[in-house]
DNA sequence: CATGAATGAGTGTTCATTCAT
DNA sequence: CATGAATGAACACTCATTCAT
């Protein structure tokens, strides 16, 4: 018997992030995982140590795409609008296409400890950086608010994109965004649309005389 | 042999929520709980039928002291900025106080199926109704921009507070937001005066001429 | 609190009675044959040592009856045919309103070792001696059939007898009397006239005269 | 670790038979029968879904033999009484060397509902056909009296069988039978002989004009 | 003295991991 | 080198027994 294709150590990969994703790292069953690649349980343990090392390799595998998807907008993109759009507009068809990827993401954010921040830092640290370096770029070219702290809105801005990555793929959350939005849930357009609004007055607001004032009387409180 | 106290009833809860938490539901352990509540097995299967009838009274347990909080910010504070900040501020010390209640939510947005949909309908219905009607409100007195729509708001602001919440507690999105923040993570004042800036402006936006007509062309890309 | 009741004692025995028929020893639950008598775990434990200790004292409970029921019998009766008459009438009728004795005996059937044999003393003992002196004294006065060993006969007589005892009150026995008897199955008096035919003489009957041109009638039918 | 081997199956069935022939069903435990086959639970589980299938692969693997033994004594003998012998024989070899499979038979007569039903059905279905098809042709050869009821002495032929079955195997039935039989219990010879002399003609071999009258006497209680 | 809640050992069952083929 | 059967530790859950009230 020969060494695996590429096919079938791909067919694993995928069929642990199906697995992982579905059902989460304790849940999940190698022999369910070696059954749905087409192949023995013997076999996961010759390339992989344990099941983590499988679920660590898994991970891997999927930031890739998704690390492709965002480097390359950033390097295209240079407005914010247009920038967001594209963002947005990637993580939806990344979404659709590679729900799993998402589900898996997801149940990582329920790591801890060390491990967590390990996790965080692999997964983040890359938009952390490029968003926060976008949006100081935006200030110096005076297109973006002065009074931000670029890091607060990059978070924000990642906050933001997370949750809607998570209301297209996790049950949960597409249940609660079913619950805030009714049948206007279902329109990616739309979602894109009022998301925009959002982002952009967010991003390029104007202080007001008046809600300056306001404001720092709140800060009395 | 004497009854459960209140406090032991409460123990029970806790540690269970504790367990849930920071294990998962399937990972939790029966015996660690009743151990960690300084009782037997036998009593937890007195007091629940099963471990899923625990799981659920824990949940229940939590979202009580949760929907307090919230109603009553609700019901005192009228004006947008004034309610943001102290439902903020509540949920930043319920964080710090109950962080085990935070993660077993967390935990919880991993569920999926009409399990998934009850949990979300039950947790989040309340928040989704309260945010949804008070930015309503908001419109109609003419405090808030008319052009958006309250339940995009709505769950976009949830979606910053959920986010906000999960990076007190998990450890995952803790580590996410020190990358995204550095020292000034650390800063509960800070964050709260950045989130407020971000949400001011994104509620009460003017649209400038000229972010009007970029806007316009980015709908017909 | 005063103590027990007999009426409460004699609801202990009859719950335990019920609940170890029903369920076998080890399957019958202390807290049911409790709440079944009305009483709580805790008196169980006051009037009995230990879950065999209250098996125990059912059995003895049961045993009352049954050896009145038998002695009673032996004493008035002496004719083979109207001591085996009366001994299956009163069984069948004992079996009716006692389900939960017989069943309750069976059981003990499955008992083993030192325990098994003191059990089968105690319950058996009595009718072994009765039978086979009632065989012996029969054959001594000429009316029963000198060539056989009165032990054994006494032994096959009270084997047919717990079987007919069995088939009424314990499941799989009932089921097999129907698979072997039919619709015949249910009729006591018919079962009584084919046992005593059996009993005075079986398979192979020496016809006399009369009984031969019996049997030549019998066959038309 | 290769497959199980046939002896190893073996192993576990003759394991699980003489669990369940002495502990009974729910007090036989899964480990202790892994221990005893020499194997490990998880490979119990590997071929059998749970308890209740292995308790019934155990109890089909013991009918298997019975029912061969029944059936080529059933296709050899003719007249009643070296049929009888036959059988008695084949079942007294079949005790000894299986005494388990006798116990375990004798457990399922505990079994209650629809349950007990389907077991009789299995157990004694064949039996049951097979001894009132004999005596049925026995009869019309004329060998055997008339005015009996085919399925009333195949069921009471088949009582005593059981019966002595069970003394050679169930520590009860065993102590019963020394109760009866005294040290002529040990003599299979002597049991043969004495229960084919009562199957032949019981109490009241020759008929006299005596008892003839009685019964009809009887008849009109 | 009766109560019934608490105890915790023991059971059936699952599944990551190993290793003979 | 791939296979998949065997392993056995770990878990949810039950119930005889105890003992504070």
């Amino acid at each position: 018997m020969k060494k695996l294709t590429d096919a079938q150590q791909e067919a694993i990969l995928e069929a642990g992030i199906a697995a992982f994703a579905a059902q989460g790292y304790h849940e999940a069953s190698m022999a369910a995982i070696a059954r749905e690649a087409g192949l023995s349980v013997g076999v996961l343990y010759k390339y992989y140590e344990n099941k983590y090392a499988l679920f660590d390799a898994c991970l891997r595998h999927s930031l890739a795409a998704l690390e492709a998807l965002l480097q390359e907008v950033t390097a295209r993109e240079k407005a914010l609008l247009h920038y967001a759009r594209e963002i947005i507009r990637g993580l939806q068809r990344f979404a659709r296409e590679h729900g799993d990827h998402i589900r898996m993401y997801h149940r990582l954010t329920t790591a801890s400890g060390d491990h967590a921040e390990a996790l965080a830092r692999g997964i983040e640290g890359m938009t952390a950086r490029l968003y926060t370096d976008f949006i100081t770029r935006g200030q110096q070219a005076g297109d973006l608010r002065g009074d931000m702290d670029p890091r607060f809105f990059a978070f924000f801005f990642d906050n933001l994109l997370m949750m809607l990555q998570f209301s297209y793929c996790c049950d949960y959350y597409r249940a609660r965004r079913s619950l805030y939005l009714g049948e206007a849930a279902g329109e990616d357009s739309v979602v894109e649309e009022e998301l925009l609004k959002f982002l952009e007055s967010a991003f390029t607001f104007e202080q007001s005389a008046i809600s300056h004032r306001e404001r720092e009387k709140e800060g009395e409180t």
